[in-house]
DNA sequence: GTACGACTTAAAGTTGGCTTTAAGGCAAGC
DNA sequence: GCTTGCCTTAAAGCCAACTTTAAGTCGTAC
């Protein structure tokens, strides 16, 4: 089998060679052999990156992907490793999910109760409602769940 | 009625004063009142500051805010700008939602299904389930379902 | 008059996951 | 030996929503 070009791997998986030495530099795939200068890839480089798209594809960052990599004793069974680290996404991806659904409930709610003509009357009601709560943090799939803080559901 | 400075305005809401000059910066706020320099606010801000926040927990970006106060014509009625706004972003939401979905049916496919020992086993099996399937664009709640592909369900 | 505290501005930094740019290297074909 | 095309690197740019920093202004208290 000969090698590959780097961006003959990157045509089989769909990516940019941007990308791929970008997963080199933060460790995510190991440093590919040179020749005169040039990145050459068996074909097993395919599928870790195979690998590294199905995790993103799951919610994982690139950070927890080196984890699933490189985080535990070389033994582990990848089955394993996928379990651990499932669990904590799973979960993340739940409050995630709750906090979508407390978005829906407020649009809803505002979509059919909400009467007033001017911005201030409106920002008046809301304000007396609920002084002082808590913004909403930017939400993004790849940290979720840290500084997210509720919100309270008057109106 | 007295008028308020930056910092007892951010307190009021629980925003950082920079928040509030970032805001006047982008045209979420008209520019302020001044004396010998410094911003001077009449309590009608906090109002408006309060409709930002809650537009904010119900997933809008600062430039939707920004037309839910500008982008329509002056008679409109807020309730009805809410309205407007709210059906898109609903639909959106629903987007996330569903690909959030995705991700948890991915995530409990592999922990129940895999069965690998080595990386590039596991690997090679994802590949060949699903060569060159699209990756997962990092979800943003404040801009979402955008250049999102679907995962596609084989493993 | 000077120290303090709160304010001002413009510009740069933060986050993740890349892409783009600039400047250059190397091999093959003519 | 020159062009073409693909590769290399380091550094900068992108996105949103701010925060932080640096350098300076202002009024008040001592």
């Amino acid at each position: 089998m000969p090698l590959l070009t780097i961006s003959e791997v990157a045509k089989q998986v769909g990516l940019k060679p941007s990308a791929i030495r970008y997963y080199e530099q933060v460790g995510i795939l190991p440093r590919a052999q040179r020749a005169s200068g040039q990145r050459r890839y068996d074909n097993t480089v395919v599928y870790r990156l195979a690998l590294v798209q199905r995790a993103q594809q799951m919610g994982f960052t690139l950070e927890e992907i080196r984890r699933l990599f490189f985080g535990f004793r070389k033994a582990t069974p990848i089955s394993e490793r996928w379990k651990k680290l499932s669990e904590r996404k799973l979960a993340e991806l739940e409050t995630l999910a709750e906090q979508i659904k407390a978005m829906q409930t407020l649009l809803r709610a505002i979509s059919e109760k909400c009467n007033c003509e001017a911005l201030d009357q409106c920002g008046r009601g809301i304000f007396r409602s609920s002084c002082g709560d808590a913004k909403a943090a930017p939400l993004r799939l790849d940290q979720p769940a840290r500084k997210l803080k509720q919100p309270n559901s008057t109106l």
